[in-house]
RNA sequence: GGGCCGGUAGCUCAGGUGGUUAGAGCGCACGCCUGAUAAGCGUGAGGUCGGAGGUUCAAGUCCUCCUCGGCCCA
């Protein structure tokens, strides 16, 4: 063989090799890969794989069915999946069952619309055909919602979902309510709730947005008209007097009652001293008017009086011995003949109106509530506490608003309707009107229509809050709750807090809907007495139970809607059947979902949960956004504590929400939105996976276009530095080095392995994945690519085959890619397993059945790490000398270079001890010398002690390993290499020529 | 309007019990390498820690107020 050109050595490098691309091409690749995972049938596998260790269960908390989903339900489940996958991965069986919402008024809205477009009027639909309409709806994106969730690679049952709307869901739903009928928690009642005129339905204060709105504002006057036990010349003052209420909602006049003041505001009388006020202002001269002090100056104003004297104050207990007359009582309707108490009330402020509210108490919660808690004071006073249905359900008004009739409060198209001015008019024909304006400020409209609601009183199916429970005096459905709240994980911990204070001061659920589409709140009313079938006053509680959970089971809660079902269910169970009636409203569905865990958890098989709180090992986490304290977390609380006494849950897990790249909401007129489709068709579901991992979401998070570029940026990274491995593992034959063996470097490696290891773990089960990414990042960033890996590239690549240092880089590459690619496998499903294949090969493996590597705790030394932290310490002010040379053009590669290192502080002197310091600068050659420095050497400010003089290597250039080094050409076989380098080819060239 | 949560470099995040010139990764700029190459290495520039007061010898860290944003409620 003659060389005539220098021999090209970089085939006989062990350079790295590999197919997995530097370009992920994610868009493409994930489907791919979910295709593999779906004939594999990884679910099953999992498993098969989890069987017998205990379950950790995320109990999905249902989406509901309609509409492609958004950036927060992307958010929602990709959190969910890396619970799932990281509790997997640590010894759990963590199984995760998707669930959908199926029920209610969103899909019935939709419905409806269909049929308006068509001219076709609900009412004539035969129920059961369109409650199928509905379930048909709700099925479509059930289909649509799966497969974009099993884009974003959430594992999962899909194929065997759970759905509110299942026969056997709502069996066991109707079965819950019916065991909160028989153990005497439901009740009918008569309340104000926010009701819809549009929908005709009644709303939870979860189906309320509020608006801007523009109300009617009037002041009113009560004519006082007894003063019952206060001194004579009081009485006298006052009996000329008049109250002043000032109201937004004019037509809730007729349902007034009584007026309600603080006992913690001053009032005083007043009287009109103005002489030329026109003719037909309506307060007049010599007007006496009662007013809180704080608000007298600005109520005048509005009646347009400017000249008024303050007469004296009034108590409160002037004012409770009060009685006035409705304001409409002379104004010939008939009807308003009652007396009108004045109530003591904390929900009045001097902030706004006149210091007296205005109380209906079949239009407000307040209103209610303090006219219930008077209610004995009231009937001792001879006034009946009685409460008036002034509005009709479509929004006119009844007989009892009597003088009113035909008007309407609010249209069916959501419109304001002339009850207001009808009222105006007839206060101001009775004298009574002193004000009127009109007011813009945020006022309850339906999330659905969008249109304002009403408060209204009407009978409504609750669930009580404060009614002990059977078996214990004191305990009630709140006292549990709140009991089971200080026994739950909350992450974070504000949660708690959020959700206690909910609790304590929520009033009793209202559960009824009068609507089509959910589950019926199955029991019967008897007119005569009131009593409940199922309830705790029924005697066949247990056979009607069973009738109608069975019908439902095998039917559907249809069964409920068909014809004859009074008959089927109750016949020969009572004697009175003319008697009993069917309630037809359907449950509020936050009742269907408040059972997910009776009819999903506690049925299956594969999630059938034996708790920790009951003496079990499984867990059970739910996992939803913040708002969810007020739906889903409390409406399963709640639910389960009046059927079983404890929470559903062990723990409760709550993110933000998603806002674009400013912090601000996203919407449709902003333009601003960020949709998880278009994420995965320009980056891939990865990113958005690391997006939510590197993210703080139990805060609000940001999302949009810069920052989804900054996170591919990361995950480029994140990836080349996997690819690394994998094309340096090409050359790995598993062949293993002992601890001992290994040069230091090795060790340290393993040694942040096993930190790594304790770190990665805790942070999975706090569910802290930003601090795996950023940890993880930069271990791979800064101390694997930038450190590690650059000092041992000359090692890996120009070693001869048999050289142990190169071996034990490799095993513990090895070692480092099993590690932070399983570690990374709940976050980057996709990206990991493709790596893991193209490094364990093609066959049916995949990596999501591994579990988190076991890290052997001798891998662990502190002391080596602290040594090896100073010697990164003089490596940096190297590098830095290094740098100076390169800019005055002195070397371009650091192989170029010879530096002197100076190393007075003798603790990192003494570091340096038996290390290869050329080796770890990635220089040819270098000297470390505790010789003091000369003038002028390199130095760093932080770094004391160590001063650097740079020089150039000595010797030629090694045509193989490009070191620069004297013994190049010292093995005359090789003579244009080091020894290293001709002992590496010279056993190259005997394998090569074996071969 | 009320309750709660939050506002640290262009981006995402660290910064127990208050204590030297506020950190990291990414991005950016500049340079090097050309055997991780639409890659790799190095150096550097970026922050009145939302604003204003206050407590303290000392505050990103404690208190008050304000502001902006969010969730829930009225």
């Amino acid at each position: 063989m003659t060389e005539t050109t220098a021999r090209d050595y970089s085939e006989t490098l062990y350079l790295p090799k590999t197919d997995f691309p530097m370009r992920a091409g994610l868009p493409k690749k994930e489907p791919e890969i979910i295709a593999r995972w779906k004939a594999m049938d990884l679910y099953r596998r999992l498993r098969e794989a989890a069987k017998d260790r205990d379950k950790y269960i995320l109990h999905d908390g249902p989406p509901y069915a309609n509409g492609n989903i958004h950036i927060g339900h992307a958010l929602n489940k990709t959190l969910k999946d890396i619970v799932t996958r990281s509790m997997q991965m640590q010894g759990w069986d963590s199984n995760y069952v998707p669930g959908w919402d199926c029920h209610g008024l969103p899909i019935e809205w939709k419905i409806e619309e269909q049929y308006r477009a068509r001219g076709k009027n609900k009412d004539e639909v035969p129920i059961n055909e369109f409650r199928k309409e509905c379930r048909d709806f709700a099925n479509h994106w059930i289909g649509v919602q799966r497969e974009e969730f099993r884009r974003l690679g959430i594992e999962g049952d899909w194929e065997n979902p759970y759905l509110t709307m299942n026969f056997e869901a709502e069996a066991f739903i109707a079965g819950e309510i019916m065991k909160f009928a028989t153990s005497g928690q439901l009740y009918r009642g008569s309340k104000p709730v926010m009701w819809s005129v549009v929908e005709k339905t009644a709303l939870a204060e979860a189906e309320i947005e509020y608006h801007d709105y523009q109300s009617d504002q009037i002041w009113v006057k009560f004519p006082v008209v007894e003063a019952g036990g206060l001194d004579e010349k009081v009485t006298e003052e006052l009996l000329d007097a008049a109250v002043v209420i000032w109201t937004t909602t004019p037509w809730t006049i007729p349902g007034n009652r009584a007026i309600s003041y603080s006992s913690k505001i001053a009032y005083a009388l007043y009287e009109v001293t103005q002489d030329d006020l026109p003719e037909d202002n309506w307060v007049q001269k010599g007007d006496r008017l009662i007013l809180a002090e704080a608000l007298a100056a600005g109520v005048f104003e509005q009646s347009r009086v400017q000249r008024y004297e303050h007469l004296r104050q009034v108590a409160a207990d002037e004012l409770a011995a009060l009685t006035c007359a409705h304001p409409l009582r002379e104004a010939g309707l008939g009807g308003y003949d009652f007396d009108v108490p004045l109530l003591d009330g904390d929900h009045v402020t001097d902030d706004t109106g006149t210091g007296f509210v205005h109380t209906a108490p079949g239009h407000g919660t307040d209103d209610f509530e303090i006219w219930m808690a008077s209610r004995q004071a009231l009937e001792a006073r001879g006034i009946s506490a009685a409460i008036p249905f002034t509005v009709a359900d479509d929004g006119f008004y009844t007989k009892e608003a009597p003088g009113f009739e035909g008007a309407q409060v609010i249209t069916h198209k959501g419109e304001k309707g002339d009850a207001n001015r009808r009222v105006i008019e007839a206060l101001k024909a009775s004298g009574n009107l002193i004000g009127l304006g009109r007011l813009k400020h945020q006022y309850p409209h339906s999330w659905r229509s969008k249109k304002p609601i009403i408060f209204r009183n009407t009978p409504q199916w609750f669930v009580h809050m404060d009614k002990p429970l059977e078996g214990g005096a004191t305990d009630t459905l709140r006292s549990r709750a709140l009991q089971a709240i200080a026994d739950t994980r909350f992450v974070p911990d504000s949660g708690q807090n959020r959700l206690r204070s909910m609790i304590e001061n929520r009033p009793d659920w209202v559960l009824s809907r009068q609507r089509a589409w959910g589950v019926p709140i199955a029991v019967f009313r008897n007119e005569e007495d009131g009593r409940l079938a199922p309830g705790p006053d029924f005697s066949a509680n247990e056979e009607l139970i069973a009738r109608i959970k069975a019908a439902f089971a095998e039917e559907g809660a249809d069964a409920w809607f068909a014809d004859g079902a009074k008959e089927r269910f109750l016949d020969g169970l009572v004697n009175d059947p003319e008697n009993w009636t069917q309630v037809r409203d359907i449950l509020d569905v936050w009742f269907d979902s408040g059972s997910t865990h009776a009819f999903c958890l506690e049925q299956r098989d594969d999630l059938k949960p034996h708790r920790q709180g009951r003496g079990g090992k499984d867990y059970v986490l739910y996992l939803e956004g913040s708002d969810q304290h007020r739906g889903w977390f409390q409406s399963s609380l709640l639910e389960s504590c009046g059927t079983r006494g404890v929470a559903p849950y062990d723990a409760v897990l709550t993110h933000g929400f998603t806002m674009d790249e400013e912090g601000r909401k996203m919407s449709k007129s902003l333009g601003n939105q960020t949709f998880p489709q278009d994420v995965i068709k320009d980056y891939g579901a990865d990113i958005l996976r690391l997006w939510t991992a590197s993210v703080e979401y139990w805060e609000d998070q940001r999302i949009g276009p810069e920052i989804l570029k900054t996170t591919v940026d990361s995950y480029r990274k994140l990836r080349n530095t996997i690819r690394w491995m994998l094309g340096s593992l090409t050359h790995f034959t598993g062949e293993e080095v002992a601890l001992a063996d290994m040069p230091e470097l090795e060790r340290l490696m393993l040694h942040r392995l096993a930190e790594l290891d304790e770190l990665v773990r805790k942070a999975y089960w706090e569910f802290d994945y930003k601090k795996i990414i950023h940890h993880l990042g930069t271990f791979l960033t800064v101390e694997l690519s930038a450190f590690y890996f650059d000092v041992r590239k000359d090692a890996l690549y120009c070693d001869p085959a048999s050289s142990v240092r190169r071996k034990a880089a490799l095993y513990v590459i090895d070692k480092l890619f099993n590690c932070v690619v399983v570690w990374l496998a709940p976050i980057l499903p996709f990206t990991t397993e493709e790596a893991w294949l193209e490094r364990k090969g093609s066959q049916e493996i995949t990596i999501h059945l591994e579990q988190f590597p076991a890290v052997p705790q001798s891998w662990r030394d502190d002391k080596l790490a602290e040594r090896w932290a100073k010697v990164r310490t003089v490596r940096r002010v190297v590098t830095g000398a290094l740098e100076i040379e390169r800019r005055e053009k002195r070397i371009g590669s650091s192989l170029e270079a010879h530096p002197t290192v100076h190393v007075t502080d003798p603790q990192l002197l003494a570091a340096l001890e038996g290390i290869d310091a050329a080796e770890i600068f990635i220089t040819s050659q270098a000297t470390i010398t505790a010789a003091e420095a000369p003038e002028g050497a390199f130095t760093l400010p932080e770094v004391k002690g160590v001063a650097v003089v740079p020089g150039l290597a000595e010797g030629r250039k090694c045509a193989r390993s490009w070191k620069i080094l004297p013994e190049v050409g010292a093995d005359p076989e090789y003579p244009d290499v080091t020894p290293r380098d001709a002992e590496a080819l010279r056993e190259w060239d005997a394998a090569r020529n074996a071969a």
